[in-house]
RNA sequence: GCGCCCGUAGCUCAGUUGGAUAGAGCGCUGGCCUUCUAAGCCGGUGGUCGCAGGUUCGACUCCUGCCGGGCGCGCCA
C-alpha cells in the first residue's frame, strides 16, 4: 500500500465497526488531509444519528479501537469529533521507497478496464486550427493521457469536418488555382486563406455559387472526379494538422481520424431504420426524433432532425450514427465528447435519444466534456487587434519566442541549442498548462505573459522544480540514493505530497477534470521547492545516510513532477 | 418565455464532492544568497464567498427565490 489515505481508512473503517458494530461496515471514513494533523477523518459527526451518540463519544470509541499498527504514530480527538492522525515516518518512508521501485510511482491501474472513447479536436478540412480548437485539443489529450495511464483502452476520434456543402465550393476554388498551386498553399499552412478566397467567391459570384451547388451534388453522389479532388483537400489538411499536434505534443494521430464523411453512407440507411420502426416522426417534412424534456421557445417539443425536409443530413444525423458507431462497432463503454459548452443541449439531446432507442443503457454512459471559452485580457472572446481569429501555431510560436527571451534573461550561461529546446518545452507547456491548471467549464483570459512566468501555477514554475532537481543528480559526484528516512517536516511534507499521486489520477479519471492534477504538480512542485530550500542535500556538513535518504526523495520527486505533467501533455526540460 | 453555465482578495485563479480559522500567485510591503539554479524561500497586507431565505451538529459547497454576466432554444456544427 503506497497511498496513507486509503491505509488509514482501511484502519478507520475497522475501528468503526469494531466499535460500533458490523452495520457500520459501508460508512465513509472521510479521511481527508489536515492542517492540523496529517490526516483527518470526519466520520464521527455524521455517525451521530444513525449509532443514537453524540459525535465525540463516537469518536473516541472509534479511537479506542484503532490498531496504530506500523501505520499511526499519534490519533486524537478534536473539536466536535474530527479524528487527527499522525502517521509513523518509518510507515512513510516505507511507502516512498515502494513508491519509488514503482516505475508507476505508486499510481495503480484500474480494477475494471473500460473501453473509452475520446471526441476530441475536430478541425475542419480546410479551414486554419484556431484558439477554438485550443481547448477541446489540449483537454481531450489530457484526458486520453490520463485514461491510458489508468489501463483503459483509450480510442481516440478525431471527427473532422470534412464533409458537407462547403465542400462545393473548396472543390471549385481548387480548380480555379489548379491542384498544384492549391497543394502549396495548403501545405504551407494557409489553409485560412485558402478557405477565405473560396467563401468570397461563393458570396460575390453568382456562377462560382452555382458552380458549387452542382458539385455538393456531385460530390454527394460519388462522382470520381469529384472525390478525388476532395480527397486531396483531405489529405493536404490532415498533414497540416498532423504538423499543429507535433508542435504542441498531441497524441492523437492520422489514424484517429474518423470525420463526418466516414458516416455519411450510414446516415441514409439509419434513417430509413428510425423512420420505418415509427421511433422517429416526420414533422415540416423533416424526419425528427423528440427526446423527452426538451422544449422549443413555443414550449413544443423539441427535435432533432435526423433527416432534413430536402432530404439531406445535418449535424444531429452524424452524431446520432457517431455515437451508435462508438457504442457498437468500436465497443465503447464510456463515450466523451470534448466538446465547447455551448452544445451542452445538444449533447444531452443525443444522449437521451441514444438512451431511448436502447443503444445507451447503464453502465455505459456518454459523457459532455464541456469547456468555457477562451478570452483576452479584455474580457472578451481572444481575438487578433483586427477582429480575426487567431492562428494556433501564431500562439504557439509567440509562447516559445517569448519563454526564449525570459530563459536567455534568466540563464545566459545556457548553450542556444539547449537554449532554444528548453524554450518549445516551457513555451508549449505554457499554453497548455494555462488551459489545464483551470476549471474546464469556465472562460479563462488567455494572457502570455502571465503564462510564461514562472510565477505561481504556471508550467515554468513546476519544470524549474524538476530542472533543479535533475541539477542536483549532476552534481552529485559519487552520491548515490539510498534508504529513505522521513524526519523533518519539509521531507514529510514533500513525501505526503508524493505519495497522492496515484489518488489524484483516479480523481481525474471520474471528474474528468485535468486542473486536478495541475493543481496537484503545483502543491508537489511547492512542497519539493521548500524541500529543496531547507534540506541541504550536497553540502559538506550532511552525513551520508541523510544525503542518500534526500537524494531518493530528490528521485521520487522528479519522477512524479515528470510524470504528472506527462499526464498533462507537457515535458520536462533538464535544465531551465 | 424556457433551459444550461458562471459570480470567491484590487487583478488572475484554487477550494479534495458538507468539515475546524476560505487558500495560492500577481500587486503593495519586510526579511533571506561566500557551498545543491534567488526563475527561489520565510513573513506582512488584503474577504458581507453576488443577495436573501432554507436544509444540517456544521454551507463557498446542497435546495428555493432574486440580482448581474455569458450561452443555447427546428432543418449550420
Amino acid at each position: 500500500m503506497i497511498d496513507p489515505s486509503l491505509a488509514l481508512a482501511a484502519v478507520v473503517r475497522k475501528a468503526t465497526i469494531d466499535a460500533l458494530g458490523a452495520d457500520f461496515a459501508d460508512v465513509d471514513p472521510a479521511v481527508r488531509r489536515s492542517d492540523r494533523a496529517d490526516f483527518q477523518a470526519d466520520l464521527a459527526m455524521g455517525l451521530a444519528r444513525r449509532a443514537k451518540m453524540a459525535p465525540r463519544p463516537i469518536a473516541e470509541a472509534i479511537v479506542a479501537k484503532i490498531e496504530q499498527g506500523d501505520l499511526v504514530e499519534k490519533v486524537e480527538v478534536a473539536g466536535p469529533g474530527f479524528l487527527n492522525f499522525t502517521l509513523r515516518g518509518s510507515w512513510l518512508a516505507e511507502a516512498a521507497t515502494a513508491a519509488l521501485a514503482d516505475e508507476r510511482s505508486g499510481a495503480t491501474r484500474s480494477e475494471a478496464p473500460e473501453t473509452i472513447v475520446i471526441d476530441y479536436s475536430s478541425p475542419n478540412v480546410a479551414k486554419e486550427m484556431h484558439v477554438g480548437h485550443l481547448r477541446s485539443t489540449v483537454i481531450g489529450d489530457s484526458l486520453a493521457r490520463v485514461l491510458q495511464f489508468r489501463g483503459h483502452e483509450v480510442i481516440r476520434q478525431n471527427h473532422l469536418g470534412d464533409w458537407g456543402t462547403p465542400f462545393g465550393m473548396l472543390i471549385e476554388h481548387l480548380l480555379d488555382v489548379g491542384a498544384e498551386r492549391a497543394e502549396e498553399d495548403l501545405a504551407v499552412g494557409e489553409l485560412g486563406a485558402f478557405y477565405k478566397a473560396a467563401r468570397a467567391k461563393f458570396d460575390a459570384d453568382p456562377a462560382f455559387t452555382e458552380r458549387s451547388r452542382r458539385r455538393v451534388v456531385s460530390l454527394q453522389s460519388g462522382d470520381a472526379e469529384t472525390l478525388d479532388r476532395w480527397r486531396m483537400l483531405v489529405e493536404v489538411s490532415k498533414k497540416y494538422f498532423d504538423s499543429v499536434y507535433r508542435k504542441l505534443g498531441i497524441t492523437m494521430k492520422a489514424e484517429d481520424a474518423c470525420g463526418e464523411s466516414f458516416y455519411d453512407r450510414r446516415l441514409a440507411p439509419l434513417a430509413g431504420e428510425l423512420e420505418g420502426s415509427g421511433k422517429a416522426t416526420i414533422s415540416d417534412g423533416a424526419l425528427c426524433l423528440f427526446p423527452a424534456g426538451f422544449q422549443n421557445k413555443e414550449g413544443q417539443p423539441l427535435p432533432m432532425i435526423v433527416r432534413k425536409s430536402d432530404g439531406g443530413f445535418g449535424y444531429a444525423a452524424t452524431d446520432l450514427a457517431a455515437i451508435r458507431y462508438r457504442l457498437g462497432d468500436l465497443g465503447a463503454n464510456r463515450v466523451l465528447y470534448v466538446v465547447g459548452a455551448p452544445q451542452s443541449q445538444h449533447f444531452a439531446m443525443l444522449f437521451e435519444a441514444a438512451k431511448a432507442l436502447g443503444w445507451l443503457a447503464a453502465p455505459r454512459r456518454a459523457e459532455h466534456v464541456a469547456f468555457g471559452s477562451v478570452l483576452g485580457t479584455d474580457k472578451r472572446m481572444f481575438k487578433t487587434r483586427s477582429g480575426d481569429t487567431v492562428r494556433l501555431v501564431d500562439l504557439v510560436d509567440a509562447a516559445v519566442e517569448r519563454a526564449d527571451a525570459v530563459i536567455g534573461e534568466k540563464n545566459p550561461d545556457l548553450e542556444p541549442a539547449v537554449r532554444s529546446e528548453v524554450a518549445r518545452k516551457v513555451g508549449v507547456g505554457a499554453i497548455k498548462y494555462a488551459d489545464l491548471s483551470s476549471d474546464r467549464i469556465k472562460d479563462y483570459v488567455f494572457d502570455l505573459e502571465r503564462m510564461v512566468s514562472f510565477e505561481g501555477n504556471t508550467a515554468g514554475y513546476a519544470q524549474y522544480a524538476y530542472a533543479r532537481a535533475r541539477s542536483i543528480f549532476r552534481k552529485a559526484e559519487g552520491a548515490k540514493p539510498g534508504a529513505i528516512q522521513v524526519t523533518e517536516p519539509a521531507e514529510r511534507a514533500l513525501v505526503l505530497e508524493l505519495l497522492a499521486f496515484g489518488g489524484v489520477v483516479k480523481l481525474v479519471e471520474e471528474t474528468l477534470e485535468p486542473h486536478r492534477l495541475a493543481g496537484y504538480v503545483y502543491a508537489v512542485a511547492l512542497a519539493f521547492t521548500a524541500f529543496y530550500e531547507k534540506c541541504p542535500i550536497l553540502k559538506s556538513d550532511v552525513d551520508p545516510a541523510t544525503r542518500a535518504s534526500r537524494l531518493a526523495l530528490v528521485e521520487l520527486g522528479s519522477k512524479v513532477i515528470a510524470r504528472a505533467l506527462d499526464l498533462l501533455g507537457i515535458e520536462v526540460p533538464e535544465r531551465m
